[in-house]
DNA sequence: TTTTTGCTTACAGAA
DNA sequence: TTCTGTCCAGCAAAAA
């Protein structure tokens, strides 16, 4: 009852706003005048038409409402009851967005322990070809593919790469989840183009750019009841692909055994997720403000628990040259360096603080682990550099995303020449970090929308992925 | 000092 | 084509 009455009041703030607005337009009589300029605009900006993710209609719930506005006990700072855990459980599965990738009669996300990938898939037809496809790929990761790279080395493409070459054809958009994304990645393996996107409503949606069997390669799951926080995948166990949740739960999704596993919970939320390129048998993971786990598969719970931030821990990354070294970002307005073979549990001291004014969303190393790319909301990305990264520029980009844009994170191209980072004018900013400024935007009429998350693909340069709040991806590629 | 409130804002889908 | 609902960020200012 209470929400229906703040629903009420925010709408009529909201149409108070509105009817203010419009009285100082027709004050300054330029009213007439922008509803010009916004046709024009909205006339330029055609609507494109898109592959596009299905939702399977008897897995639809028959009623949609109500709709209540969903807030946790730990976003609102109250420790977890059960009853209140499943009211929060019926409030998401209330939400329309979320009902459209939800589904009474089967088991719901919040059940504990495994899931099967055909209780969680939301697709019309059959999943059998992807499963069929991640585990080809799987058992011959770097098979020759396409001619992305024309047979050069990676370092051969990157010296070439010209910014200008890089396009965006309309059959490499897709819209593959419903809703916000928040995290994207590519398969990381050679001879493959599959994305995987993780939307706010606990969806995990597959694009198989390649697929011609079927009719788009788009594949839709609801494995998590909330936020997807991260996505890992790592080069020696392609079937395998780690999603974490808002919501404290961490998935291993096994196309072998076509199962979404639950490898930990916790009433905690988990913010990031990631894992060392040389260890398959661990998860690092942050949960609640600060914390930071390392989940061991060996012995099937955490072995450790450090609290390395004041604030949430926005992103987790490893040095290519020495996975020994981590960086993390965090809303304390940090980004941090630590030595993982010398971190104090009493009191950890990072190698080195980078401070910005405010949240700091990411903080990735180049591929050659010889810098360190910060994104903050203070409006600046941090290029940090030297032997010890003892040495930061600030370069000036506009991160004021709003509300319902998910926040920019600058990642790294194929090498440390550039840094890609999305903008508010439907473009990618590319950041020479030599330069110490932004020296290209990715622009094109194709792109609709905002894309706000990013992943290059690891092995084909040019190959860039842009997600956006609506669920689109799209595919750069070069040339 | 801590908690609450208000403000920002783009996008998709319904009407 | 226009209108409506979104609401799991993040911050600053106001209130407690």
């Amino acid at each position: 009852m209470a929400s229906s009455q703040k629903l009420t009041e925010y709408e009529r703030k909201r149409l108070e706003n509105i009817r203010r607005n419009d009285e100082m337009m027709a004050a300054l009589k330029i009213h007439s005048k922008a509803t010009e300029l916004s046709a024009s605009s909205s006339a330029k900006r055609q609507r494109v038409v898109t592959k596009s993710y299905k939702v399977s209609p008897e897995k639809k719930p028959k009623t949609q409402s109500p709709i209540v506005i969903r807030r946790s006990l730990r976003t609102r700072g109250m420790p977890p009851e059960y009853s209140d855990f499943k009211a929060l459980e019926d409030t998401v599965e209330a939400t329309p967005m979320a009902a459209k990738s939800s589904t009474q009669s089967n088991p719901s996300p919040r059940d504990l322990g495994p899931l099967s990938s055909r209780d969680a898939y939301r697709g019309t037809g059959s999943d059998k070809l992807l499963m069929d496809r991640i585990l080809g790929v799987s058992k011959k990761p770097h098979e020759e593919f396409g001619d992305e790279n024309g047979g050069d080395s990676i370092k051969g493409v990157c010296d070439r790469l010209e910014l200008g070459s890089l396009s965006l054809n309309p059959e490499n958009i897709a819209r593959v989840v419903p809703g916000r994304i928040m995290n994207v990645r590519f398969l990381p393996c050679s001879n493959s183009r599959m994305i995987v996107v993780g939307n706010k409503f606990g969806d995990v949606g597959f694009w198989d750019v390649d697929s011609s069997m079927d009719e788009d390669g788009i594949y839709l799951y609801h494995p998590h009841p909330g936020p997807i926080s991260g996505i890992s995948i790592q080069q020696q166990r392609l079937s395998k692909i780690f999603t974490s949740c808002y919501f404290g739960f961490i998935r291993l999704m096994d196309a072998e055994k076509e199962v979404f596993d639950l490898v930990y919970s916790s009433d905690d939320s988990i913010y990031s997720l990631s894992q060392r390129p040389d260890n398959i048998k661990c998860l690092y993971f942050s949960e609640g403000r600060g914390g930071f786990n390392i989940w061991d598969e060996r012995v099937g719970k955490c072995s450790t628990q450090w609290n390395l931030h004041e604030d949430r821990i926005n992103s987790i990354d490893f040095n290519s040259e020495n996975p020994n070294i981590m960086a993390t970002s965090s809303s304390d307005g940090t980004a941090c360096i630590w030595d993982l073979r010398s971190v104090n549990v009493d009191q950890p001291k990072p190698l080195r603080e980078v401070r910005h004014n405010r949240a700091v969303q990411s903080a990735y190393f180049s591929p050659s682990g010889s810098s360190l790319a910060t994104t903050s909301t203070d409006d600046t990305v941090g290029i940090v550099t030297g032997v010890n990264f003892d040495h930061t520029s600030m370069i000036k980009h506009n991160n004021q995303t709003g509300r319902w844009i998910s926040s920019f994170r600058a990642i790294w191209g194929w090498d440390d020449s550039y840094v890609f980072i999305g903008n508010m004018k439907r473009g990618v900013d590319v950041i020479s970090p030599a330069q110490k400024r932004t020296i290209f935007t990715l622009e094109s009429p194709h792109m609709s929308a905002i894309p706000c998350r990013f992943d290059a693909h690891p092995f084909n340069v040019g190959m860039l992925a842009g997600a956006t709040s609506g669920g689109q991806v799209y595919m750069w590629t070069l040339g």
